[in-house]
DNA sequence: ATACCTATTTATAATCA
DNA sequence: TTGATTATAAATAGGTA
């Protein structure tokens, strides 16, 4: 039999409890992809278990940290001019992009492009599914290709930044590609 | 009469859009809510409206921040958390651009089509048949072209993290409640 | 856009495998 | 402990006011 009625309130029940986390817990994430996937908006959920030493992220612990780096205020100094360098050269890059098209193009596909390249770039990821049409497919691979060589190009960075702090200035050029 | 097919892709209408947004993201809270509840863990969810200037937060912006917090130094070290606050301030400038193309746009369909593709990119899925190989060979163009001037200011920025490499590193303060 | 309404779809509590 | 199953409780798409 089926008897339902929640009461709203800590579940006592340890077997109890754990299967309704369980249940929910999928069916919670659910409902966020489908809200970020139906409206076309930016959504993140982070779920603690009892014993608080893992979290359930969605829609990835990257992206889940993005989004929480947007929400959560920053004041480095070191990392603001980082941010006003890409801030500047993000919205040059895409008024440019724009301005291009708009040449190429009769202005038409000129908007779809430019929302369609800053949203690849600002969600980083994709799941490539199972699609027949030749096309998407290659332009999934190209696009995560050079999202892979940005990756490696961010955390290159980030190392060298990291093992010479402290030290003196060393201009040298050790890139990988 | 009810009529609720719902298929799992972008509502194109904006109305509809709107409206699902708004009872969704209801429903999604307090699912969120009860999870807590019934499950006594520790949970939050961060949901961005279309425009990406707002969050709505649950449960309260200081517990988010918390569980934030904590989220954020329980899982790496300090050079990737770095790497993530870039991340973050990518989105964010990348937000802010796409912003600005959005004021300069009037609200066609247009509009809808980028997003729908760019949805696909980002999941999987599509529903329209709208896009065919010499639209896809021009978006692929562009991005390429994008990508190069992309890892141009990389490569330029990694010189500047040397450069500036000598004041550095200050580890984010964590607050847990 | 906001709130309510209702037919249906979903989520899920209890139980079984 | 997970996975199914199934009867009910909830959520919600489309209308309506």
């Amino acid at each position: 039999m089926d008897r339902r009625k929640v009461k709203l309130a800590y579940i006592i029940s340890n077997i109890n409890r754990r299967a309704t986390f369980r249940k929910r817990k999928h069916g919670l994430l659910k409902k966020v992809r489908e809200l970020c996937t139906l409206c076309g908006i930016e959504a993140c959920a982070i779920i603690y278990g009892e014993n608080d030493t893992r979290a359930d992220v969605w829609p990835s612990t990257t992206r889940a940290r993005s989004i929480l780096s947007r929400f959560m205020s920053l004041s480095k100094a070191e990392r603001r001019k980082k941010m006003v360098d890409l801030e500047g050269f993000l919205t040059q890059s895409i008024a440019k992009a724009e301005e291009t098209l708009k040449k190429q193009r009769n202005g038409n596909k000129k908007e779809e492009m430019g929302i369609i390249i800053s949203q690849y770039i600002r969600t980083g990821e994709y799941n490539l599914g199972h699609v027949n049409e030749n096309y998407l497919n290659d332009l999934s691979e190209f696009i995560g290709d050079n999202i892979k060589k940005i990756d490696m190009k961010m955390k290159s960075m980030e190392d060298q930044a990291q093992e010479e702090a402290g030290n003196e200035v060393e201009p040298m050029n050790d890139q990988d590609e």
